[in-house]
Formats: C-alpha cells, structure tokens, sequence
DNA sequence: GTCTATATAAAGATAGAC
DNA sequence: GTCTATCTTTATATAGAC
C-alpha cells in the first residue's frame, strides 16, 4: 500500500499511527505495521519521529489541536443545542469503528511518558472548559435551570461521551454518542421548565 | 516479589493480569512482566493459559463474574438509591487509579480474539439491563418519571461511568464516578418531581 | 506444576550508504 | 529523506528435565 498525494509524510504519520492507537493501543501499534501501512520502512520514521514517545506525543498534541479546530468550527446555535451538535462529533468518529484517540491513550495510562499524559490532560481539560462555557450561557439565557454545579455536569457529558464510544464500539450502536446526549439535554431542559 | 498465601496460582494470575491489563492495556502486560511480579517463570503461566488470548478471556470472565456477584451484593433500597451505590463500585476502581477491566480490552478491540469480545459484550449488555431494570422499578415506584427512554438512559449511565474512569485517572480525581451519577439521579428525580 | 533451555518472531532503535 | 543492514531486547510459545 503506497502512499497517496503529495501530503506531508509527517502528517500521514501521525494519521495513520491515531487510527492504529484507537484500534489496538499505544502498545499495539508499531513503527513496523506503520511502515506497511504507508509503503515505507521503519526506520524511515525514526527520521521523523525519533523515538515512538515522540510520535504518540505528537498524534495527542496533533489531535487536541484538531479536536479544538473542529468544535470552534461548530454552528453557533442556542448551548444547548452546541452541544447537540458537540456529540456528532464523537457520533462521527463512532461510525469509523473508532474511539476518542485521548480516551485511548488513556486507557494505556502507565504505557506512556510525561508530554503525552500532559496533551491527554490539557484535551480533557480543554473540553471540559468548553462545556462549562456552553452550560453557563444555557443558564444565562435560561435554557438550563440555575443552581446546577456546572463543572459536574461538563464532566458527565464528556464522561458519557468518551464511554460511550467505547460501548458503541462493542456494541455496534454508532448512534450512542448522539442518542445519549439527546437525553441528557432533554432532562436538564426539562429541569429548566420546571425551575 | 514471591507469591504469598496458599491461593490458588491461576486466580492469583487472573488477578495481576487484571491490574495490568488496567494499567498498560492487553497489548502492553506480557508473560514476562507477569511472571516477575509473582516470582514465578513465564513459561509457568503457559502451563495455566496455554495462549495469552485464553489467559486475556478468562480475565474477562472472572471480571464480569465477579462484577455481578459485586452487583448482587448491593444494598437493596430505593432503585435510584441502589444506582447510587452501584456507582460507587466504579469509584472503588478509580481509588486505586483502575479502569474497568472491560472499557480497558475494550480499547484494545482491535487486539483481542472473539472469545474476549464476546465476554466484553455480554459484560455490557449485563450491566445495562441491571440499571434497566432498576430504572423500570423507579418508574414503577414513582421515583423516576413515565416516558423516558429506559434503555438509553441506561447507556447513558453506563457509558458515563465507563469514560468517567478514563477521565479520572487522568485528572487524578477518583470522586468522578460518584459525583456524576450523584447528578444524575438527581436530574431525573426533578424530572419525576414535575411530571 | 515448575523449572531451564531454546526457538522464532517482532519490537524499538542506530549506522551508514545512496 | 529513504533505504538496507544490523544491534539489542523482548515477546509468545514449546520441549523436556525434575
């Protein structure tokens, strides 16, 4: 399997290396099965990535950056309904067979070195923030009823949205991530009515 | 590190391959790295699992076994009181920065035989119709109101749970798992208390 | 049931040619 | 920037002695 078009190598490094992460792990992957997939040797990706911490390190930091891109690029509509649309993302990657390539590396928690755990962190904590944001505005704009602890319910959503990726991959219910947070925004809007 | 009492060697095997498993995920933990830490020799577990994959699938099993037996056990009370406590079986795992062994191989899906998917799947299916079951009871009871969709919030609360330890493990914050659903119950108690 | 010895394959990584 | 060749370590697994 050759590489296509003329893209940066480096890039279709760590593109492919995120699909393999999500699929077998940080320790299930290998610059061997790497350099098969792309039609090249493996060494030639110690060029590139000197050692394998520096890859993953790199596919964590490339996919918080991207992660971020894609959400600011959401549809500014009403909180709740960002965040609605928020879970199509994880919805997204559900289809492909794939997990959150944070939550993966997560579950390979002690099988990586400092800069990665620190993107993994930096990722939730990013994401975390974003909803808090989102459900603060909901308040304000009375969409969510006030009193609520904001913070646990940023962290529930994401909670439930990198489980259930793991569960729609066992399952085959690619349409957990969306049907969940469904729910979720129902009960806190009906919460709201009733405030 | 010698192995301590007079307990069966094969438990005690399943029972370190768990805590690794957890740690480094199915790829990551190895004869080898197992054997040190029981003072035994690797080709010793072959004795006990022929392959790593028999050794992997009877994790699984006991895990989803003994998970049940641990679910049994619960306090019978209030079904939604009963959710409470159920979740802090998840915080028990995160107090000793563990994952759930069945959302660890679950991130490893790629990596697994079909004999340990299986297992995983019949994991999640199990615990999903104990929380609907629940769930139906506190509709019955009047605890939780008439028209929600049993089944999905049962996955909401399992995949909650699921990628709360994910998350906790890497924030450091073990009370995630209880905290959560404590909100939880609590959204749909006020949905109840205004239907 | 546990060990040593061994087979075979693959891992991460480096050196040096082109 | 990519390759071949190689190094070292580790992996899963088997054979056979005790």
């Amino acid at each position: 399997m050759a590489r296509p078009s003329g893209r940066p190598i480096r890039d279709e490094l760590i593109d492919v290396a995120t699909q393999m992460i999500s699929d077998v792990g940080v320790t299930g992957f290998s610059y061997g099965g790497l350099a098969k997939q792309l039609g090249i040797s493996a060494p030639t990706i110690h060029h590139h990535f000197k050692t394998k911490e520096d890859l993953i390190a790199a596919v964590a930091e490339k996919y918080r950056l991207d992660f971020a891109e894609s959400v600011r690029q959401l549809p500014t509509t009403d909180p709740l309904d960002q965040i609605t649309s928020y879970a199509t993302l994880f919805a997204r990657t559900a289809e492909t067979d794939s997990l959150c390539l944070c939550g993966a590396v997560s579950a390979d928690w002690l099988a990586v070195g400092e800069r990665t755990r620190a993107e993994i962190e930096a990722f939730f904590a990013e994401q975390t923030t974003w909803l808090e944001a989102r459900l603060t505005e909901a308040v304000e704009s009375g969409e969510l009823a006030e009193g609520l602890p904001i913070g646990t319910l940023a962290s529930t959503i994401l909670s439930m949205l990198e489980g259930s990726l793991l569960i729609a991959r066992a399952n085959g219910d690619a349409g957990l991530p969306v049907d969940i947070t469904a729910l979720l925004t129902h009960l806190v809007r009906t919460g709201a009515a009733n405030a």
